[in-house]
DNA sequence: GGCATATTCAACCGGATGGTTGACGATTGC
DNA sequence: GCAATCGTCAACCATCCGGTTGAATATGCC
């Protein structure tokens, strides 16, 4: 089952397309979380949540380890790596300004979820 | 119809999910092209393609111009700024090597079409 | 042991997606 | 004008996706 498929760049993709992924993204950027911490924000099923979990477990965006009853999630940035290669191929044109993505975190961590 | 929505990283990254749409956006690197000419190397049919190609537009990844009876597909790159901004937030670890997205084209234009 | 906590599983639902085919509206060329 | 070419539209299909609920499976605590 957890066979160490190298990550896809169609799940990578895929995973990125959600905007609640990407806020769990967000949020594990600052610190590994337990699933049911996870969840705490936004106003849908933990069983929800664990599926989104399981999506970007399974394209590699994160690891979960087992410790006693908490499972803790850690952002795994390694899968980025291969789609950023390939936007930045697309994306020549400049390098980016860190600055816009201190905006984005604003923007993407609004009030408890993920926007619409 | 046509409104100018700012395209949303949800879209962008729906778009860029898809391996056929991938594809697409790397052939459309080389040069633009007509839809019937982006078509051609993909078993799949001239609607299914169009379909592809109506995705991409509307997440901003193309532009489509009719002229005469062609329409003219072209690269828009200015949409995956927002997603790059987005991933290199994450990605600061590392460079990226503009080597790997040579290999990458070579994997992605494997025969014919978009693999499996 | 027994109960509470943490997480997943299974079944289900509505709606989006990726694909097909066939008909249709434009445009071009003879 | 007529036929061929370019592309989309509409209907349809199977499947996947995001979400729910309720039961099940750990594990921890007293």
């Amino acid at each position: 089952m957890s066979s160490q498929t190298p990550p896809s760049l169609d799940a990578v993709f895929a995973a990125l397309a959600d905007p609640t992924r990407r806020a769990i993204l967000t949020m594990l950027l600052e610190d590994d979380m337990a699933v049911t911490d996870v969840a705490e924000p936004f106003r849908m099923s933990l069983a929800g949540i664990s599926k989104h979990l399981a999506i970007l477990a399974e394209a590699g965006l994160i690891t979960q380890e087992k410790r006693g009853r908490v499972k803790w999630c850690k952002l795994d940035p390694d899968a980025l790596r291969a789609a950023t290669v390939w936007m930045q191929g697309f994306g020549q044109f400049d390098p980016v300004d860190l600055d816009d993505f201190e905006r984005f975190l604003a923007a993407e961590l609004t009030p408890g979820a993920a926007g619409e």
